[in-house]
DNA sequence: CGTGTAAGGAATTCTGACACG
DNA sequence: CGTGTAAGGAATTCTGACACG
């Protein structure tokens, strides 16, 4: 579950999320996808959980810096 | 893991076998990926380890006709 | 039969920026 | 701050075909 194999489109399909906000939460180290050689980036099945995480604590008002901390633990940014 | 979630780049680099003979085996009816609006093919975990089984049958000889019996029953093509 | 390859096109994703608030 | 969008480019994938054996 933790292996990076879906592209953003795919993670767009599964959370319901847009891919600018997405991308948004990977700018803010909310989420660290990997790259494919082209640079795609490339989500894990977790990734996909804790996306709908973080946008349920956004709907809630929390902001992402906030977030950083409440959700971190899961990995670092190795 | 049944969920059709990778690119067909993805499943190359999960099981080593090269697109065509990804494109192959699902012409033969040995896998059966979803597609994307767009027409991209979208595999699940369970369709690598299915791959994986079905090339080394083919190592071991076996024709893909013959695979197409012998590995059955996983999924039909509903 | 199973797989390699060149060919041309279409869909996907990427980044940086401007916008609004 | 969080997200939408138009812009141009680059990487990815698709199909049908010719090839060899």
């Amino acid at each position: 579950m933790s292996q990076k194999v879906m592209s953003i489109g795919t993670v767009r399909d599964l959370t319901g999320l847009t891919e600018r906000q997405i991308r948004y939460y990977e700018d803010r180290e909310l989420v660290f996808p990997e790259r494919s050689p082209g640079g795609a980036r490339k989500f894990s099945f977790e990734d996909v959980e804790r996306l709908k995480e973080i946008h349920m604590k956004m709907k809630d008002g929390f902001h992402t810096f906030e977030l950083r901390k409440s959700i971190a633990g899961h990995q670092s940014r190795t």
